[in-house]
DNA sequence: CGGTCATATATCATTCAGAAATATACTTTG
DNA sequence: CAAAGTATATTTCTGAATGATATATGACCG
């Protein structure tokens, strides 16, 4: 969703500040699912605010820098209506994790275990974290979101768990051939390279 | 994870143009965690070009356009597995479905069911493919990133076909009781507004 | 014969993430 | 006590990426 819906969703809930809008797309439950840098959060309100979809409002504080808070307009709040209200496209799921474990034959087993140990701890500290986050509880959306989310740290962390010996088995057993492989060479099956072919680039 | 490292990734399994490269990033099972546009790709591919990171031959097909195939050289392989030995990062999760679940108290009860029941069908026809790539389960990487790919869309899938009713009740519920709420206002609780304020904008 | 789909590459505007700069005040640590 | 680090708060900039559009060719379909 882009920067602006994401601006006019969490004021949707109540004014607040450019920083405190980041914080709330940082922590539980929006975090899980969305985030905003504060590099396009602070031109996002800027935007909204000369378009009247929100009311900015200077606030000198005492002990804190001063800081501009945001409320939604009514007209903000049919934009953001009218932004949710179409059919969502796909979730995105990124995982660079993923990445090295698709190519885990290509690297030394001892780094693929290490870190899929670490993301199984990672995983239970944010399960955990996640099972007392009592505003998640108080809404029927936040508790569905919420629950989604916990379903998938359950489902993601189980995989882990249940696979990751018989995965560091099959890589050990990969390199073992391998090495089999490089000392009885066999007769050189290599794809035939382009040998009639020309360089491209400089 | 970076678009030349993603190039590198793809060309790690055989050479490619830069439309299998993308390709290669949209299907099962790079496609669910990793993704690329061409507008990233064809400039990546000349980069590494220039750099010495892969090689590439421009080849002239009859009944094609013609194409221009990219191949990993050594040093290619290295910065791959270079880019590859570091701890990944979080993974990454997006999702404007979740948004508008959140906000769900906001928007009819009627569309929020909808895209319940869009998401559970896409989920199940997702699932139906990831069970017949056979493609997937040839080596241990591909299959252990395989087997949480479907673990993960099993998850979800179960979570939605477990709380679609009483979620559905939980709005319908919530939508009442505020149709009360203003036929008898209670004593007007409503935070106090900032009323000496400077606006902002123009 | 026109439409659209698959192959194939290039380019460009807009958008965005991530980092650094700036400023203030409280807390922790040596 | 001083130094360092953490939390609040905004602004600005760079490089990277997305998404759309342009171009070209042949295949397939009604």
């Amino acid at each position: 969703m882009d920067v602006r819906t994401l601006c006019l969703a969490v004021l949707s809930g109540g004014e607040a500040s450019g920083y405190e809008i980041r914080k709330a797309l940082q922590e539980a439950p929006l975090g899980h699912f969305q985030d905003a840098a504060y590099g396009s959060i602070y031109p996002a309100l800027l935007r909204l605010s000369n378009e009247g979809l929100v009311n900015g409002t200077a606030l000198s504080q005492e002990k804190r820098p001063d800081k501009k808070v945001y409320s939604l307009t009514a007209s903000g709040e049919r934009a953001l209506r009218q932004a949710l209200m179409v059919a969502p496209g796909p979730d995105k799921y990124r995982s660079d994790f993923l990445l090295i474990l698709y190519l885990a034959d290509q690297l030394p087993a001892e780094f693929i275990i290490d870190i899929i140990d670490e993301r199984m701890a990672e995983y239970e500290s944010c399960l955990a974290d996640m099972d007392d986050c009592d505003a998640c509880l108080e809404q029927p959306g936040t508790r569905f979101v919420h629950g989604f989310g916990q379903a998938w740290y359950r489902a993601a962390l189980d995989y882990l768990r249940e696979n990751r010996d018989r995965f560091a088995a099959e890589l050990v057993e990969m390199k073992r051939r391998r090495e089999i492989n490089k000392e009885t060479p066999s007769s050189g099956e290599k794809a035939a390279p382009l040998t009639s072919s020309v360089l491209i680039g400089e």
